[in-house]
Parts: C-alpha cells; sequence; structure tokens
DNA sequence: CGGGGGTTTGACGAACGTCAATCGGGGTGG
DNA sequence: CCACCCCGATTGACGTTCGTCAAACCCCCG
C-alpha cells in the first residue's frame, strides 16, 4: 500500500452505522467538472455529493426502477460490476464499474437482464439532471459527455467479447489487466506502473470467462514471465510493452504453461 | 425453400450492373412504420426506399462518417455483422444484424473499432431524421423507438457475452440459433420452425468463438439428437422445447459428443 | 491451538483447436 | 456429355487448453 489509495482493501469497513468515506473522492469529482457539469451544477454537485449513498459488497445497486425526476447515479469509490446470473448459479461479469462510471441506462427487462452489483464498499451519488423537456436539451453539453461515456462503456463492452471470443487465457488477462490500469489511471486511482485490484480470484474468473483456478494459474504464468507482480491486492505490471504486445496478440514467443520438467529449483 | 423468402441464397446475384432488389421488404416497411416512423414520415420514408443502396458480401457498410444530415441507416434485406480484426487475422463478430436492425451508432474511433460489414448482398436505406436541435426532441416518438432499439441492441450483446463466458459449445450454439429464429420471425423472415441461415460456418465460427470443425461438430451434434435440422441453409427447429432449455444451461441429460463405440448402424 | 476464507498445487478428464484428408455439389472448359 | 476444379462441409487423428476435484498451504483471527 503505497499511497493513501485505500479502494476496497478488506479493513475498510463501516465503522459503526454511519460508514466512513473511504476513499479520495477529489479525482473523481474532478472528473466529473470536466464533464461539463462545471457550467451547469456548480453546488448542485456539491449537495449531491453531501446525500452520497454507500453500500456493502455484495450488494444491488438496482435500487431505483426509473425514477420521477431525471438523475444520474456515478461511482465514486469501490468497485461494482454489471453481471447476469444463470438458474444454475453460473455468473457472467460483463463489466467492471470503477470510480468516475456512470450506473444508469440498465436494461432491467424480463428474465434477461443485467444487474449491477458492488464488489467492495461502494459510494454514488445521485445528480439531479436539469427537468429538460425529456431530459435532454438543457444542457447539451452534459448530454454529450453522457454520450461519449456510454459510448465509451461500449467499446469497454467490444474489448470484453474480444477476450472471451477470441483471446488466449493469457492474452485475456493481460488485456484485462491493462484495461484496469488505464481506467484506473484515467481517474488517479493508479500508478504508472501499478494498481489496486481488490476482487477475488473467482472475481476475475467471472469476468474472463475462467475458473477461479485457471486464473490463478494464468497469473502466476505472467508473473513467471516477469510481466506484473502481485501480493496483497496490488499488480504491478513490470513490463507494461510485453503485456500489450501479449494482449495484441502479437508477441514473438508463446508463453508456455506446464513449464515441461527444469527450471524449477536452482538450475 | 417453402415460400417466396429468398434471403441471401446464393443464385440472388445483381443481375448485371443494376441490382435486382432480392428480398421481400414489405414486412420490414411495416415494422418501421410501427415505430414511429408513421406519424412522422409518410412519403418520406418511400422517398428513402426509393433511393435504397446495395452491397454485395464482405463489402464494408460504414462508408459516411458522421453526415451533416442526421440521418438512420437501416438494414432492409440481407445479413451483415459487427466485427473486428486483430492484426494477426483472428476474427471476432460481436453481433448479427438482420433486416430490420439500425446500423448507425458506430463507435469509428482509433484501432478498437467495429467495422460492420455485409455478409450477404445487403440492401439499405437511409431515413433523414427531422433536423431537430441535436437531432432529437422534434419526434420524440421516433427518438423513443431509436432508444428502444439501442436497449435491445445492448441486450442482445450482453446475451452474446453469456454464451462466449459462460455456456458450453452446445448451450451457445442452441442460444444462438434461437436468437436468430426470434429475430428474423420477428420481421416475418422465419417460420414458427424454421429459419434460413446464409452464412458460412466459419462465419458461426468467428460470432461463437468456435473454431470451424468446432461450428461443424456442435451442429451436427445437434442434428443427431434430433434437436435441429440443417441443410441447404436453412435450419429446423424440430424441438424447440429442449433447445431452450439447452441454452438456459436446465437440461436434465447431458448431451455428449464423441459418441463412445456403439450406437452408429442398426443398433 | 483450532478454524475459516482465500490462494496454490497436482492429477485427471473433457472440451476445443489444428492439421490434413476426404467428400459432394456446382460450375467450366474441352 | 464428361473430366476437372474449386469451395465448403465433413471426418479422423492428435495435441493443447481449460474445468473439476481434492488436497495442501497461508494468513489472519479467535
Amino acid at each position: 500500500m503505497t499511497s493513501g489509495v485505500t479502494l476496497g482493501v478488506k479493513k475498510e469497513v463501516v465503522a459503526g452505522g454511519l460508514p466512513t468515506p473511504h476513499a479520495n473522492i477529489e479525482p473523481i469529482v474532478r472528473k466529473l467538472r470536466q464533464w461539463g457539469l462545471s457550467g451547469i451544477e456548480p453546488q448542485t454537485l456539491k449537495r449531491s455529493v453531501a446525500k452520497r449513498k454507500f453500500y456493502e459488497p455484495n450488494s444491488i445497486l438496482d435500487d431505483e426502477f426509473m425514477p420521477s425526476s431525471p438523475r444520474l447515479k456515478i461511482l465514486l469509490s469501490g468497485w461494482a460490476c454489471r453481471q447476469r446470473l444463470m438458474t444454475d448459479g453460473r455468473r457472467m461479469i460483463f463489466s467492471f464499474l470503477l470510480p468516475g462510471d456512470i450506473l444508469g441506462g440498465e436494461l432491467k427487462c424480463g428474465p434477461r437482464l443485467a444487474t449491477v452489483v458492488a464488489l467492495t464498499h461502494v459510494m454514488t451519488i445521485d445528480v439531479p439532471l436539469p427537468p429538460g423537456p425529456e431530459n435532454i436539451g438543457v444542457s447539451s453539453e452534459l448530454a454529450n459527455a453522457i454520450a461519449v461515456a456510454k459510448s465509451e462503456s461500449d467499446g469497454l463492452l467490444h474489448d470484453q467479447l474480444m477476450r472471451l471470443g477470441r483471446m488466449s487465457g493469457t492474452e485475456s488477462m493481460a488485456d484485462l489487466l491493462l484495461e484496469l490500469h488505464r481506467r484506473l489511471l484515467a481517474v488517479g486511482l493508479a500508478g504508472e506502473r501499478w494498481f489496486p485490484l481488490p476482487v477475488r480470484q473467482d472475481v476475475l474468473a467471472d469476468a474472463l470467462g475462467f475458473s477461479a483456478v485457471h486464473v490463478n494459474r494464468t497469473l502466476q504464468l505472467l508473473r513467471r514471465e516477469k510481466l506484473i507482480e502481485y501480493s496483497e491486492g496490488i499488480v504491478s505490471l513490470i513490463n507494461i510493452n510485453r503485456l500489450v504486445c501479449l494482449a495484441n496478440g502479437t508477441l514473438p514467443e508463446a508463453l508456455r504453461g506446464h513449464v515441461p520438467f527444469v527450471a524449477r529449483g536452482t538450475a
């Protein structure tokens, strides 16, 4: 733990009944300002932050169905995910939701829905949108920001499809780690060469389409190859260049699991 | 071939230089009318249909970058797909685009883009949207229709993620076939128990994350189990109930590939 | 000292990819 | 009409990847 970032660490518990603000939210608020909330919502935002909500790990964030006043739910701290369960218990994580991400726009229709679930302790705010006609048009700057965010989210979904459909296990893992690093770096929650990974390996498994055991082996392969380090919930990217090549499928040498026999001890 | 539907059949060729309208577009136009084009664009739609465009298989449908006038591109006949290529040639098909689907809203940013490619001969129309401020607000009915279509498309993407991430090969195949049947049935291009499948098996492979060989074996497993029939580009759903159960992961018996030894001849 | 949750490891089998040969139908030139 | 060819579907053989089961391990905590 190298900085003040304590995002989702285990000891980060609700104090008694009043949860402690468990993260540095300044970078996120700054990101929101950049969006277009600047010219339109100066202290509305501050008031929203004052009324922020807290969620326990594994709690569902879909608590309001189409509220009367148009509003924007934003993840301020902690990790969440969009997921769906199959009847036999299998879980698929569609995407990770990181601080600064927008939580709106879920489709909650019928049995083929997507649920937003907290993976760590989570803090959110509700920013009421100006009551324009059809909730758009008043602050076109903001509407544009929402559209951009939505489009980025779509791009991430497509990246996820590439991983699941056409990448090998190591490639998928490398790509996902790079995505998380990039997104966390963008909101000031990661360093140039490391980022916090506050989820268990079976959560990564449900995001990558692996089994938990295979997540473990894949991570160890990346460690053995000196591409990453991983301990205490912190991932260090030792060789980002090779990681990027690996994720692109353009690595000269193929990484081999199951080291045949030798190369285990001093030899 | 039991009806007038000739969607994407091989003999369906461009005549000389003037392509022949190669499908019955009435159901699609009717679907468009239901959307809200009824109250707003009575003969604008007809004029658009008159100026319809044709594309060869494997041609790219992304021919205009953010046109000045807001417009809606709609697939009238034929199959297309959204896809992305990796540098080494691997292809992933994100989604199939069937008659009646909207082609807009692609993200064409940087290297992580999605391309729309024709899989068969394709016919499209461009419906100019009323020039409202920010291209919305004028026909909120139509804007709503677009939003609904977008949300359905998102749901399909999530179904695709379930297939790739958490379903077995047979489950994925059954689920995809059911999705295609349902969507084609909705626009009148399929029967209650059959639908046209005018793509090669390697195209299915790129959509399911399989190899072409494995697509073949999976299809044969479904045929051997008397769940479907498949020939001449037509899929017949013999036992829809069991197919649905299979896609849900709630099948009592597990389908076995690689029939051990017996059960090949008369026994 | 015991216990529980999460990680790591090993062993084994099933699912899936790759390579390569074969088949089958439609088109084409002789 | 027939030999030839090309493309796509099919099949077999074989190796790799990945899931499953189960045990060991590790750390923190009571």
